[in-house]
DNA sequence: CCTTTATATAAATTACTTGTTATATAAACA
DNA sequence: TGTTTATATAACAAGTAATTTATATAAAGG
């Protein structure tokens, strides 16, 4: 994937969040997807086009249709830099500023 | 957190992302959040408003300081739900979804 | 071949984002 | 109390994003 920035901003779209919770039960077509939505056609058209963009879908051609699958390799490379934070927030760094504060003698 | 737009929007910001590994080192106030940018104190004071606001990061008033620091609940929401999209990638719906083609007798 | 179906692209609109400078506030300090 | 330090807010410009309608393309099917 290699753009985070692409990745976080294409999932921070609802309507993209959600194309992929479908996609997340198998394949589906652009019309398939269209449907769920009180969207046109053009507006799912380009969420798709940002989300294979960010390297979070991949698409076929099959005759007419595109079919849509999630990208293998997306969420790990998310995980990985979420990683970061969660083993910040686990080693709980509130408690080792709170050592220290509390190795300052007074004050 | 319970607004995964505002999470995944305030991390799509690659300024956003360095102040959020900083303080995955401790602690920092905003001035000491600025110097290693090249960007100005209101830029910075922004960007801290909308990781508050995604509940990313948490202030404390300390005098006329407002010390940063991870917010401990943030990253677990977010893995919650890529948690979905982990699971589908896992379970390898592409091959699920060739074992339905295979099985569509010709054609 | 003509029509239908599936999808993409273009142009226009409206709204949000990010940054800047200038200014306000308020605690700390001399 | 007057000044400095730390931070926030306002106003504005420039760039980007999400829609829509209208139109293009191209495979499929009669």
């Amino acid at each position: 994937m290699a753009n985070l920035d692409a990745a976080f901003s294409a999932l921070s779209d609802p309507t993209r969040r959600a194309i992929l919770a479908r996609l997340a039960l198998g394949e589906a077509t652009v019309m398939e997807l269209v449907e769920p939505f009180e969207l046109t056609q053009p507006a799912i058209s380009r969420h798709l086009k940002v989300l294979e963009g960010a390297g979070l879908i991949v698409r076929r051609i099959e005759g007419t249709k595109r079919p849509c699958r999630l990208a293998p390799t997306a969420v790990a490379e998310i995980d990985q830099w979420l990683g970061m934070l969660r083993r910040a927030l686990e080693t709980n760094y509130d408690r080792l500023d709170g050592v220290l504060a509390a190795m300052k003698p007074e004050k």
